[in-house]
DNA sequence: ATTATCTATAGATCTATAGATAATGC
DNA sequence: ATTATCTATAGATCTATAGATAATGC
């Protein structure tokens, strides 16, 4: 702790999460390259030298965003799989879980996702974290009787919500009309009310509540 | 015509087109602020400061870009729109024709919608164009009997084909399939395979075939 | 005479490093 | 003695403009 006190005058609380934080608001809304390590800085407080003391560089910030991103939702479908129930049921509760951590949080970091600055080895551990998540949900959607290009219409549809969450607020009942979307289009015949019901309770299980992300 | 020749050699063609190839190719794999002005000329076989020849700016090419990939979306969904047909059909063949769109040409073009740099008064005309599609979803949506949610589900399922495809590639049924999915999530119970053969013939119409894009 | 291209460059960045300084903790 | 911060700067860009040059077309 402690150290030689801001230029800027601030309080200096936890220098390396202001940092993240300011990095994540203006990757999202100016881009990764179009931000400078010193505009990360200035808006964390610090001057733009300082930010080498946390990270290694730009990259470093992004990558640790990125990593943020997909670990709680890869941990709710490892849980959910391991459960016991129906497969459509689970496969509800993943899709209604992933949806609210991609509407919810104070920025829609999603979008990242389609940025080319992460197509670099340096983010490797993120895309295969991401493609293990795209696993589960085949895994899923196979075991309730639909195909491999459902399985694909599925998680484009979850996905897509960064999309849409772009171009307008998404409302409240979004996540929930989100999975029941997922069922519909694997196209395997069912009482989706069940499902749902079925889903719900899934969610219930203590590691699965409150799982808003974080940014 | 004419002019001082090339100093690459290259035998001049279209230099206006080249520059817009090679800065499609260039924002869609390194980005925007990525892609400098020298980069886009020296890739069309010229030299950065002849760009300034044909384009105002870097931002003038981007917006010449984006200008041409919702149109075509948008003319097709007139021209269904104003067809006689039931509205799932024309909103499985707006789907159908959209997705094939998204899915083809050289390039993901649409990676760029989810742009930070597009955020901008410049590209106005762009964002009320792809608004306006978005409508016409809704338009058929509602009248096909769905809600309001469904219809931004519809929308976001398809245009979420853009993240899948830059994960992987997608398959040759993938808009075909993808356009049942879409009258699934209305959740309008209906004969899919009445709708898709209804859709298939619109799509027949001379103006909406062979419609791949650009890029 | 017009056009498409070129070369050269001013001015404005931006990243990363070197090394100083002002706090706390021992 | 350690840590968090600072100031200063070298070296490498990048954009846009000014003005020259080498073709064709009249």
């Amino acid at each position: 702790m402690a150290g030689r006190p801001r230029a800027t005058g601030e309080p200096a609380g936890d220098s390396r999460q202001d940092l993240l934080d300011a990095a994540a608001a203006l990757f999202i809304d100016h881009g990764y390259t179009a931000t400078s390590t010193r505009a990360i800085a200035d808006r964390a407080g610090l001057r733009q030298a300082s930010l080498y003391h946390y990270f290694g560089g730009k990259e470093d910030v992004l990558v640790e965003l990125l990593e943020g991103t997909v670990r709680p939702s890869l941990r709710a479908a490892h849980i959910l799989v391991a459960m016991d129930a129906s497969p459509l049921a689970k496969l509800w509760a993943l899709c209604r879980f992933d949806l609210s951590l991609l509407c919810g949080g104070p920025h829609n970091l999603g979008v990242l996702y389609l940025r080319p600055e992460i197509q670099t080895s340096r983010f490797e551990a993120f895309h295969s974290e991401r493609a293990e998540l795209r696993s589960r949900y085949h895994d899923l959607v196979l075991a309730a009787g639909g195909d491999e290009m459902a399985a694909d219409l599925v998680f484009g549809l979850v996905e897509g919500v960064v999309l849409t969450r772009q171009s307008k607020a998404v409302p409240e009942g979004y996540p929930a009309a989100g999975a029941d979307a997922g069922v519909r289009i694997t196209g395997v015949v069912t009482d989706l009310d069940a499902v749902r019901s079925e889903g719900v309770l899934l969610l219930r299980e203590k590691d699965l509540r409150g799982g808003t992300a974080v940014g």
